[in-house]
DNA sequence: TAACTGTACTATATAAAGCAATACAGGTAA
DNA sequence: TTACCTGTATTGCTTTATATAGTACAGTTA
């Protein structure tokens, strides 16, 4: 399905949570697709089904997946598309902060578009 | 000079790293100026002085502030602009993360590119 | 019934972050 | 010279986040 980098500095779930996301947004994973349980999860990953439930459960706040108890999780089938204002400030803290260094470094505006404008089209 | 968000989970050191470049990027610090001591800053920011030096090391390590022993520590003279592949990429990972989000929750390329040139242009 | 779901809980280990206190080496200015 | 200022280094401590491990529970499915 997806694989993790154990040697990075970023979290396992977070990682994971990344990793379903993107699935998603490929569309390798629709809406009301199944993903594996918390135990296969683990066990295809390596790592210990606490860590993937975790990551679930942030999946499930953020309504990307739901799950049905004893059935399974599944993609939701009603991405809930809010604007979520504060998040979206979160988001954008974090994004100014990389350019304040791409900014620094002599990175002009055009440059740093061309970067996002590159892994907008490669997601 | 600057002030700290005590609430926020970015680690203090980030920050003053974060708000040192902001200044330069500004013209608000030039090549040359000096910055306060550890000492002072510490007592400025209500922090302990370790804090401070960590990020004025860090912030050494990245040829922002160059510090002369026992005189005081200065924003460098002669700015290294290069281009280091590795923190370049890193940047790329970090700002994928968030793309990968915005992308998720409905937001076009040009949204993208739009918040981008607005940060930037605010910098 | 047997095997599977997600969830909850406790406990442990490790690392990062931040604080606190002290000491040292070296330059400045009275 | 002396007092004071620099940055640096070290040690110890607390808190939090991350990850692991194990156990148990409630509910569904075949």
């Amino acid at each position: 399905m997806f694989e993790l980098d154990y040697r990075s500095k970023k979290p396992l779930y977070e990682q994971i949570i990344e990793q379903i996301k993107l699935l998603v947004i490929k569309g390798h994973l629709s809406p009301g697709d199944a993903i594996p349980s918390v135990r296969k999860m683990a066990q295809t990953l390596d790592i210990t089904p606490s860590t993937v439930a975790k990551a679930y459960q942030e999946l499930e706040r953020q309504k990307v997946i739901e799950t049905i108890r004893a059935k399974g999780t599944f993609i939701t089938t009603m991405p809930s598309v809010e604007p979520n204002v504060e998040e979206l400030e979160k988001i954008r803290k974090r994004i100014q902060s990389e350019i304040i260094e791409l900014k620094r470094t002599g990175h002009s505006e055009a440059d740093v578009v061309n970067l996002v404008k590159e892994i907008y089209s490669s997601i």
